[in-house]
DNA sequence: CGAACAATTGAACCGATTCAAGATGCGTGG
DNA sequence: CCACGCATCTTGAATCGGTTCAATTGTTCG
């Protein structure tokens, strides 16, 4: 409930621009005009409260989307009704891009407290990279960076190392967003964390214990500091970040 | 070392169009002189012998493969030292695609037994996607999938649903390249397989006894026949396949 | 044939889960 | 503003799937 709504009275595009795009992955290396024409063909929405989902897994494919304020989090749910969280998504980054293949969202995307989006037309943004080569080599980079991120995910570690790699790994993300990255607010609740990385949310709180015994952070409820960020990245086997 | 360069004496681009191309993943829906330009940028190589390296992590990335005959897999390295294998390749598939981002390889990739492949150079790719806008969608098609299959590798599941769900996927894809879907050799050693699948050498044999004993599937050495088809899928949670 | 390696089998062990309470925080309404 | 109730988080003890270690069998190839 700690983010503010987004008033979306000015012209959605200026708006857009000003509160994602600038730190949006997707516009390196692009002139003005460029990012003009890449502007124009973002759409900006009202705010998503909790739980409110964004797709739903199955719904045809027409949009990707990138977050303003917030954060959401994609679910995949498999033939036993189990959920599973692929990811979560914190502002200035895209998501919906598995979903090109099958041209439906083959996972869900949900709201995690109040967030905001931008919406983005893929197939305007396809026919838009035809005219505009850097534009198609971020695309194509942004989906080679998901394919190894996922992958990395793979290997086969213990509870601990997870963990660490976790915070590791989002403390980086705040970082290149231009947020601290040795304290911020851990938005999604335990059971959320232990869901994405596979583990029982005791373990979770166990972990979160002992890491704090141990001198690496401190936390209290969702508020999280890193004391020692090397030692996390030694514990995590650093494969996310080396 | 055993990798010798291109002994192109025919037209390379003709030899390879005829053993790869068909039933390689990216032509379609491309009309015969997009497919000419494609298989212009197409060079084939010589074979590689058991565990000859194509390239290695941390070389720079220029070009990516598609197997033309025999499997290669990918290999990661952690900060440990400990490997993990990402992926099998067989013969019409491509590889090397999650080294676009960090224009550099971030994997190994290696031959099982002796395999041959074609190589492309991923710089005139792209700048003929440009031209090519079908083809543009099928490579933005292939990278989401392939974010798909390796998210979908993420959920925990039992060792027992890993490899029902291992061999249920290879089985499809034999099936899709036109082998045939019941009966197939396991190039890959065990070992291979239990790394892949983040489990002891010594449970992948168990497994397979026990699939034996239940009647799914038939078993010796490489030489494999599912027999109950459907059991494997539902044991498998089916989530690659559903 | 015999060495070297791969695969199998058995038994002890361990990390993480499960199950079952308890503690803590938080919104709601009295 | 406090008390209640619900949800989340924490903590402890028992259990289990899968690993590890060790020994055996099987296979390949010089």
């Amino acid at each position: 409930m700690a983010n503010q709504i987004a008033s979306s009275r000015a012209p959605s595009f200026l708006k857009c621009s000003q509160c994602s795009l600038g730190n949006l992955c997707l516009p390196v290396g692009m002139n003005n005009q460029d990012m003009g024409e890449l502007e124009s063909i973002i759409d900006s929405t009202s705010p998503y409260n909790d739980d409110a989902p964004v797709y739903t897994a199955g719904q045809s494919f027409d949009k990707i989307f990138a977050v303003k304020s917030g954060m959401f989090k994609s679910v995949i749910v498999d033939s036993l009704g189990n959920d599973h969280i692929t990811g979560f998504h914190l502002p200035g980054e895209l998501f919906g891009l598995d979903a090109i293949h099958s041209e439906k969202y083959t996972s869900s995307a949900v709201s995690l407290g109040t967030s905001s989006l931008c919406a983005i037309e893929y197939k305007e943004l396809e026919h838009l990279s035809h005219r505009l080569p850097s534009l198609q080599h971020q695309l194509m980079n942004l989906m080679s960076k998901e394919v190894r991120t996922s992958q990395s995910l793979n290997v086969d570690l213990t509870a601990e190392q997870k963990l660490a790699g976790f915070l590791v790994a989002l403390s980086s993300r705040y970082k290149q967003r231009g947020y601290s990255e040795t304290r911020f607010h851990l938005v999604m609740p335990r059971r959320d964390i232990a869901n994405h990385l596979n583990m029982a949310p005791e373990t979770v709180s166990r972990l979160f214990k002992r890491f704090a015994n141990d001198g690496l952070l401190e936390i209290n409820r969702t508020d999280l500091t890193i004391v020692n960020m090397q030692a996390l990245k030694e514990m995590s086997g650093c494969l996310s970040v080396c």
